[in-house]
DNA sequence: TTGTATGCGTTATCAA
DNA sequence: TTGATAACGCATACAA
């Protein structure tokens, strides 16, 4: 027997309207109602329907949060950010796991739909025409994180993956190195895989350095892309001095594998991350990369949800500054 | 302009009451009706409200996840279970961190409760009184993972940490081991502290080992604690030649210290650590360890769930396997 | 300051 | 096979 705003007014000897307003901060009633409404409220142990309340002010404060399955550290960071605004709002998140699958993603956006979610944060992955119809369609907030569209004018949240690449290359190469290997997404991946590369091309041809097609490969962003393409790029390019990584995943899968092969890192390579994980310091060595604010970003993107909310207007994407987090898996070449 | 039930019905010539047995696939309707109604439906993009079902129906299809933050490494891989079996149940999960403080647990738990879930599972926590007795009130089927309740009649799925520490130390043991030293939570932790120290004494005694106290630091269980737990450990016990780490974290901690200190794993240290997580074959040297089938766990956690949610009853605990997984951090003494 | 009554979008109970 | 209509638990416009 759960116990309703009815059970409340009945024994306060009020209207069920005066309990509602008590409830709710809203005027309209006296000191002296709203004590003894209060007490009864805590001898029931009464607590308002979610439910119900949600279906008259459309508002469930509950937002949904669509990642794909890939990297779960990275998007447990991502996810703590938002998480933490997101209660702070007084609000709950549904985190929904897509497997990068676009069955299962149109799936989800219906239960999401269904459950009357008021906003919405979109991550990491290329947000098709039909994703974002049936999000328009429900008529919520919703941006982008770690992701853009150039298609549709979302807000998104992101660091500029090209210029972060960029500015890893021209690290190492400032520490002396001219062979410079790189082990990357895939060039279809117009997220994170083509700007990479192409901020590693940049950086090495802003300083006359001129990159053979040996000189990268693509796979993804895991350990075990890590480590095979490793074995791939020194078979292909044994002279080289330095790898940059595009994931801190991938970075320790060639730590992993240098080590089998007895490769001394940072004496015989160097390496440098793409992300700043958790596990960049854990590793040995420990990792030097190139940081996203991964939690800043995802506490900036639910803020951005709620601000549409409140506001009904949409909002100015974000850029984040990267930057160097010098630990001890680049030396300097003299 | 939110499309509903009556809107469908309108357009389709029949009534409400039609059309919800269509959606619902409860008899009464001819197969002409359920064609048009069907087109209709489409043709409208009509999806029902979960609001107003769910404030009829006393069904969600939501179920709450409460973690303490420790550990979101350990908590992903328990998360992924329970939400790739939840979302085979048609539902969807809300997932709540605590950061194990009683404040903000209770303030969750009236949340799970406001937005009228099904069910929930809570983890790797003691089960406090106040939280069995909200949870209790909310009626909905409660199952405890990663920990256990000697207070409260709840089931659980677990592993025996117990046994599981004494298998662990039993393998350094029969690797030639004798000075073992071990790296553990506190001892007030009756949950993963106390019971892996009493796994590793009575493996050492069982051996006729004796271990002094000495041999023994109580940390947390994260990296930090690691590298701090190992300088205190090596400075009061130098001869030690293995360490028994209570968390993968941890012993990677070790690792790191060690490998700072010139102290190579394994030859001249053998570390094993506890849960196998994915972090565990990305260390170097690939960490070895006790497994706990942790995605596994967090889905038999929520089939408990489901299967209390349909049955009305209660169903049996699970203590689940452990086993030692071999990689390189662990070396033969001869 | 308070209460009555209506509606939110469904499902379920009846009667037709 | 269908359709009215009463709930579900609450917020709110309107009356008092």
């Amino acid at each position: 027997m759960t116990i309703t705003i009815k059970d409340v007014a009945k024994k306060a000897n009020v209207s069920i309207a005066t309990v509602s307003r008590i409830v709710n901060n809203k005027p309209g009633y006296s000191k002296e109602t709203e004590q003894k409404v209060l007490q009864v409220i805590q001898e029931l142990g009464y607590h308002p329907n979610g439910l119900a309340r949600g279906l008259i002010s459309k508002r469930t404060h509950t937002i949904g949060v669509l990642v794909p399955d890939i990297s779960s550290m990275l998007m447990s960071e991502f996810i703590s950010g938002i998480e933490h605004v997101t209660h702070d709002y007084g609000s709950s998140v549904i985190v929904c796991h897509t497997e990068s699958q676009g069955q299962k993603t149109r799936q989800y956006l219906q239960v999401l739909k269904e459950k009357q979610i008021d906003g919405i944060v979109f991550t990491s992955e290329v947000l098709k025409k039909d994703y974002y119809q049936i999000i328009k369609d429900m008529d919520i907030p919703m941006v982008l994180l770690s992701t853009e569209s150039f298609d549709f004018p979302v807000p998104y949240v992101k660091v500029s993956d090209r210029r972060a690449a960029y500015s890893a290359t021209e690290y190492l190469i400032k520490k002396g190195h001219r062979k410079i290997g790189m082990i990357s997404g895939r060039r279809g991946d117009i997220i994170a895989g083509q700007p990479r590369i192409d901020g590693f091309m940049a950086a090495m041809k802003a300083h006359e350095l001129s990159v053979k097609d040996e000189w990268i490969v693509t796979e993804g962003f895991n350990f075990e892309d890590g480590v095979n393409g490793f074995h791939k790029l020194i078979d292909q390019f044994p002279e080289m001095t330095a790898v940059f990584a595009a994931s801190d995943e991938v970075a320790l899968g060639i730590l992993s594998a240098a080590y089998k092969m007895n490769i001394h890192v940072p004496d015989q390579l160097s390496v440098i991350g793409y992300d700043n994980l958790r596990i960049a310091e854990m590793s040995t060595p420990p990792l030097t990369t190139v940081a996203q604010p991964l939690v800043e970003m995802g506490k900036k993107s639910a803020e951005l949800v709620f601000e549409m909310m409140e506001s009904n207007r949409s909002v100015e994407s974000r850029i984040f500054p990267h930057e160097i987090v010098e630990r001890q898996s680049v030396k300097e070449l003299s």
